[in-house]
DNA sequence: AAGGAACACCGGATTACATCA
DNA sequence: GGTGATGTAATCCGGTGTTCC
């Protein structure tokens, strides 16, 4: 039988209803021993243990219920530190992703900022000659005029204005700025730039709601996880 | 060689008790 | 002195590895 069995049976008759236990706590100089014991090596051999049990005057399985005992505790403790540790990380990652998400908020906005600031010359530009068919063909005709004309036309959006904000479209509807656009650019699709953040339904949502899911979502899950960690162990 | 019984030990969960505020 | 919270020795249970037959 084990040390178990003959301990604990010692002060019962075997049955299987819970006994009285006679529990008695360690001395503090059994303790202190069994503590440096356990900073050396967290388990005991079989000669040693009845080597500690002899010296502290214990029975054998008392010193390896103590070991047992102790080890869980201390995984318990470490589980405890670790997560402390992995929370305090956490919250720095989750500041560091909020100043992110926040710069990058407001790059979005210049961005939109910016693009609004480029449409609107070639509107006023393009509502203030004669008609950009017209002068489309007369481009076609003058040859390489054209890329002067559209270099004044930038850097000269208004007569009436010195600045591209106040600029209102002169009439002209969104569809044909977007066919002026393209043909302005000289390719079939606007600059990617320009679309970087425009959705289908020309909405700018998709990369906001991009850097909304993460931070509300995806942290929000961890948050709520965290605060049941937290609340348990606090 | 394979399989079963006995034994020792382990981790995890739980209980029972001592101690303290 | 009674009581709830806490710490801890001890127990229970299921699993694993080793040894012996």
């Amino acid at each position: 039988m084990s040390d178990l069995m003959e301990y604990s049976h010692s002060s019962n008759a075997g049955t299987k209803k819970k006994r009285s236990k006679n529990k008695k706590r360690f001395s503090d100089g059994q303790v202190k021993s069994l503590e440096s014991m356990f900073e050396t090596d967290s388990r005991l051999e079989p000669a040693k243990k009845l080597e500690v049990a002899r010296e502290l005057g214990l029975q054998p399985r008392q010193v390896a219920i103590w070991f047992q005992n102790k080890r869980a505790r201390w995984k318990l403790k470490q589980i405890q530190l670790d997560y402390t540790i992995l929370r305090a990380n956490y919250k720095t990652l989750d500041s560091q992703f909020h100043a992110l998400n926040k710069d990058y908020q407001s790059m979005l906005i210049q961005l939109q900022n910016m693009k609004n600031g480029l449409k609107k010359p070639l509107e006023q530009t393009e509502s203030c000659s004669t008609g950009y068919k017209a002068a489309n063909s007369m481009d076609s005709e003058a040859g390489n005029g054209e890329a002067i004309k559209r270099e004044q036309a930038i850097k000269q959006p208004s007569s009436t204005s010195g600045r591209s904000e106040d600029i209102v479209c002169g009439g002209i509807s969104e569809c044909d700025s977007s066919i002026k656009a393209k043909q302005y650019f000289g390719v079939e699709d606007e600059p990617s730039l320009l679309n970087f953040v425009e959705n289908t339904d020309g909405s700018l949502t998709t990369s906001e709601h991009w850097g909304l899911l993460e931070s509300e979502d995806i942290l929000g899950q961890l948050s709520s996880c965290d605060y049941q960690w937290w609340d348990f162990w606090s």
